[in-house]
DNA sequence: ATGTCC
């Protein structure tokens, strides 16, 4: 048996990357790479058991990116039957619908890689994208109860950007019982409208990327219309002020009901009720409400994107979306011969080749499933593979937090930032902050090595690489 | 993550 030095239990090696580890209330498997692994805090292992404390759970995994958060890792997979099992806020996470777009451009990157260019470029995404907490986008002519019903179908005509704009999408809208929405604070509504299409705070970013594809993935790339050297915009955000309310709502109800119900458990922040109870409903069908407002934000903000472009390059071209996916959510799948419900706090689904919940589009070569790194280092684009059904399809959402945002600014100086930023250099990766302070919480040493990352999942046979995308500016809020 | 804290 190898050594771990964290986890101190009995513990299975299942194949490469791939540890069973036995805790008291159950197992968690652990995709990682040996130093990965060696490197997980005791902590998670806790707050695992804590999670398998839950009844009647059928499987529980952490990618290597998993680390602490509120009352569940982010980086867990777990899943339970949808007849006698259980949905948990906590095992959602706070940012509901959480998720990340790619846009093509018919750039290459070398095109528009001049300073002034990329600058002009930065500068006119910022003005079209805003960025705060008290945002107005005055989209006054989109109708934000349409969006929270309809998602993507709920967009005017005039916003429907592209040919792939309803095809490329894991998800353009979600089914659910609308009467729940009457059971929302109206506030949340006003909120909403001035906040689609608006990117946020925290780890949210626009980024423009320069591709690089290895030679065994260049037909791959090329189906999916990627280009070895191609720009291309990365964005990552969510469902805005809409879902942190409606998961703060249901978290004082949950809680309340738990306690009639007699269920307690030693972390008080873990949440759950059983999928059929009134609690449990009342939570699944307002989530749908987030992750369709999350879609649709990610779609605005794209839009926004486009019109940067339009205004700073002066030319009237088209950013096919490449796809949009979330990382934050729990979705009713089929697995092993019946309907489960998996959760997804920090994983992505990356479905293989020929698997039918894949969209059209991608359904011969499976999805690109897209993975953002940490501030100035690499992002990735990737495809899944037969064998992720041993973790229901997930692979890890980025780099993961290594450090809290208190111990990161206690730790890390503005100048050592800036030198990961490259600043002052001929291949300065480009913010659109005057000052690096404000941010100092999201430099690159605030998270783990992202290469190791991806290492483990393409060593756990998860998932391949089908691009690298190395960073040249970044839009961010604060 | 979040109109970031009752």
């Amino acid at each position: 048996m190898q050594k771990n030095l964290q986890f101190k239990g009995h513990y299975v090696h299942h194949g490469k990357n791939h540890h069973e580890c036995e805790l008291e209330h159950g197992k968690v498997h652990v995709f990682a790479n040996d130093d990965v692994f060696g490197s997980f805090e005791a902590g998670v292992y806790t707050m695992a058991d804590n999670n398998l404390r839950i009844p009647r759970n059928q499987y529980f995994s952490y990618t290597p990116d998993a680390h602490i958060g509120v009352g569940t890792c982010i980086g867990t997979t777990a899943v339970w039957r949808m007849s006698d099992g259980f949905v948990s806020p906590s095992i959602v996470g706070s940012d509901i619908g959480c998720g990340m777009r790619v846009h093509l451009t018919p750039y290459h990157s070398s095109e528009l890689s001049h300073k002034d260019t990329l600058k002009k470029l930065v500068d006119a995404i910022g003005r079209f994208v805003p960025t705060n907490e008290i945002t107005n986008t005055n989209y006054s002519d989109i109708d934000i109860l349409e969006v929270v019903r309809y998602g993507l179908s709920g967009l005017p005509e005039k916003y429907r950007s592209d040919q792939q704009w309803l095809s490329h999408v894991e998800a353009a809208n979600f089914p659910y019982d609308h009467a729940y929405l009457e059971k929302l604070p109206p506030i949340i509504r006003k909120y909403a409208q001035g906040q689609l299409g608006s990117l946020g705070g925290g780890n949210h970013f626009i980024e423009l990327q320069r591709l690089e594809i290895p030679q065994d993935k260049k037909e791959l790339a090329k189906s999916w219309g990627m280009f070895d050297g191609q720009l291309i915009v990365m964005i990552h955000s969510g469902s805005r002020a809409w879902g942190a309310m409606v998961g703060k709502e249901h978290n004082k109800v949950i809680k309340a009901a738990m306690d009639s119900w007699g269920i307690s458990n030693p972390d008080p922040a873990l949440i759950y009720a059983p999928i059929t109870s009134e609690e449990g409903k009342a939570y699944l069908n307002l989530m749908y409400s987030a992750l369709n407002f999350a879609v649709a934000n990610r779609h605005m903000i794209a839009f926004g994107v486009q019109e940067a472009f339009r205004e700073a390059l002066g030319e009237d071209i088209k950013l096919p979306v490449l796809y949009d996916l979330m990382h934050n959510y729990a979705l009713k799948e089929f697995h092993r011969g019946q309907p489960m419900l998996v959760h997804r706090k920090g994983t992505t689904r990356a479905l293989p080749p020929g698997h039918f919940l894949n969209v059209p589009a991608y359904k011969e070569t499976g999805h690109p499933a897209l993975i953002p790194g940490s501030m100035g280092t690499a992002s990735y684009i990737m495809a899944g593979r037969a064998e992720g059904a041993k973790n229901f399809y997930s692979i890890c959402h980025g780099a993961g937090r290594l450090r809290s945002r208190k111990a990161t600014k206690a730790l890390v100086s503005v100048e050592e930032f800036q030198r990961s930023m490259k600043v002052g250099l001929e291949d300065e990766i480009l913010v659109n902050h005057d000052s690096l302070e404000s941010i100092l919480d999201e430099c690159p040493q605030a998270y783990k090595d992202v290469d190791a990352i991806i290492d483990s999942v393409v060593g756990a046979e998860l998932a391949d690489v089908v691009a690298k995308c190395l960073p040249l500016a970044v839009i961010k809020g604060r």
